[in-house]
RNA sequence: CGGGGUGUGGCUCAGAUGGUAGAGUGCUGCGUUCGGGACGCAGAGGUCGUGGGUUCGAGUCCCGCCACCCCGACCA
């Protein structure tokens, strides 16, 4: 037996730990808090990006880079942002053997650094708006890491946009949180609450931060995306004002918004098992993996699962045989699976001579038998297509499953260290900091989706679960990644 | 930064009262296997984190240092 993966209902995040390990999908590096992406976990992130990139586009957005380096006076432009940016940022002190006459900042997000090239670049309304994205990587010194969800060192894209009208900014702000959103539910089949932070959880240096919480399977809340209306605040801190239409002269509109490499996390804590890794077919680089059983005619099996290899990719399906001798066929189930190939398809003497084979999906490893031929390749396709809704109503019900709504603070505690907890809220910072010393859970969002909102009756009155107060609405609470 | 722990083949670990390093797994070769992580045989692989001390002799005892992990405060 190689790596045992530990249970997820023993030591769920070891199970984690493991399961990264063993599907080979990051490794730890010499550097603290700092990860190797390994071939099979950035194959995941080419898909993602691919599909994000191309709904930026079509979005109208466009890419462009900015340095990594961020001078001092930059980041402390904005107060809010210096503040909460600063105490984990990793800072250059000397270059070239010279100590630097300003220090420079590691990117730990651009706007700054972005800002300061707008006020270049716009004048009029003319100018605007601008809406570009960047693929890059930041660097923030935490103080504790977990692979993929939390490193030093992490990759994301930052989408940074200028507009000339709150209304315009604010209409971008929720355009790329639905973005966000589409993917998570489309591409990584993972359910998510789109709506906004509280003050305290908010972006240092944003008016509004919208998101979008995901529930894994340890019923904690893991943030997968976040949308920022930054107002006026980085456009007054970069001096940015621009002619309207009307010859006044205003502060330019910002927004921002980002995912990350904490992405990879979010799937594989809210789809994977046991046995491993189990990907969306949409984000499966690999989709099916043929092993054939190689037993009387070898030559003969070989080149039925050949054949049927590139009968699968002229039909756009990726797939590929292993027909290596080294390992058992029971070692390949057991080595696919682990790696997350959402369709194992099995051939041997036996199926050849009914002209059928053996269909496995990952999600819930049932098996089925196909006909070989020409509609193999449909077969296969029906069943990606399946496991891709499937994995989606599957954590949907999860997470419904697991959220309650509680009416008294007793209840709250218990049901907290479980799943979502809907309860009233009155809305002060006071009774969100207190709760959370007492029970860890935060107020993860106020949703702002019509179907959640009816379905949990969120704006319904009430009072507070904490303090007894009246409260306008009820939010979601949860213990956070 | 506080509290706890660990450093021994690639990995996981064992080495009692000090006597000159071992297992499982992985790796290499050959053969038999192959429908749920097969087996036999033969092999390669270790300055025991690091610096000092005690001793005839240190993986083991003493002191310093370093690194990493876990728990808390910070966060996508």
């Amino acid at each position: 037996m190689a790596d045992k993966i530990t249970a997820r209902n023993e030591d769920y995040s070891q199970w984690y730990i493991d399961l990264v390990r063993s599907a080979k999908l990051a490794d730890y590096s010499d550097v603290r808090g700092c990860m190797v992406i390994r071939p099979n976990g950035y194959a995941i992130w080419e898909k993602m990006q691919a599909a994000l990139d191309r709904m930026f586009k079509e979005t109208g957005h466009v890419n462009a880079y900015f340095p990594l380096f961020i001078p001092e006076s930059f980041i402390a432009k904005e107060a809010e942002h210096i503040e909460g940016f600063a105490p984990e940022c990793a800072v250059v002190t000397h270059g070239g053997g010279e100590e630097l006459a300003e220090k420079l900042y590691v990117r730990p997000t651009s706007e700054t650094i972005i800002w300061s090239s707008y006020k270049k670049w716009i004048q009029s309304y003319r100018d605007l708006p601008i809406l570009i994205n960047q693929w890059a990587n930041v660097v923030r010194w935490e103080m504790r890491t977990r692979l993929f969800l939390r490193t030093t060192e992490f990759l994301w894209q930052e989408g940074h946009t200028a507009h000339a009208t709150p209304e315009e900014s604010q209409e971008e702000v929720m355009r790329m949180i639905n973005v966000y959103r589409t993917f998570a539910e489309e591409y990584m089949a993972m359910p998510v609450i789109m709506g906004r932070k509280t003050d305290s959880e908010k972006f240092a240096g944003a008016e509004e931060t919208y998101c979008i919480e995901a529930m894994m399977q340890d019923g904690k809340a893991l943030q997968a995306g976040t949308s920022h209306n930054l107002g006026q605040n980085f456009a007054k801190a970069f001096d940015c004002q621009f002619q309207t239409k009307d010859s006044r002269l205003d502060y330019v509109w910002a927004t921002s918004w980002g995912v990350s490499t904490r992405l990879i996390g979010a799937l594989i804590m809210a789809h994977s098992d046991d046995r491993g890794l189990v990907l969306p077919p949409k984000l499966a680089s690999r989709q099916v993996v043929i092993i054939p059983i190689l037993r009387g005619d070898k030559a003969a099996v070989l080149e039925q699962a050949d054949a049927m290899a590139a009968s699968l990719k002229a039909a756009g399906i990726p797939a590929f045989v292993d027909g290596s001798e080294q390992n058992s066929p029971g070692w390949k189930f057991a080595e696919y699976e682990l790696q997350g190939i959402p369709v194992r398809i099995e051939v041997g003497p036996r199926d050849i001579e009914k002209g059928i084979c053996i269909a496995a999906r990952r999600d819930t490893l049932e098996k089925s038998e196909l006909q070989l031929g020409e509609t193999l390749p449909r077969a296969v396709q029906e069943i990606l297509d399946a496991m891709q809704k499937d994995m989606y109503q599957k954590a949907l019900l999860f997470r419904e499953e697991n959220t309650v709504e509680a009416s008294s603070y007793e209840e709250f505690k218990a049901a907290v260290e479980k799943g979502f907890v809907i309860a009233h809220w009155d809305g002060t910072a006071e009774t969100e900091e207190k709760i959370k010393e007492e029970t860890k859970a935060t107020i993860r969002v106020l949703p702002e989706e019509d179907g959640y909102i009816e379905r949990y009756r969120m704006n319904d009155p009430g009072t507070c679960i904490y303090s007894g107060n009246p409260a306008a609405q009820k939010v979601v609470f949860a213990k956070a990644y």
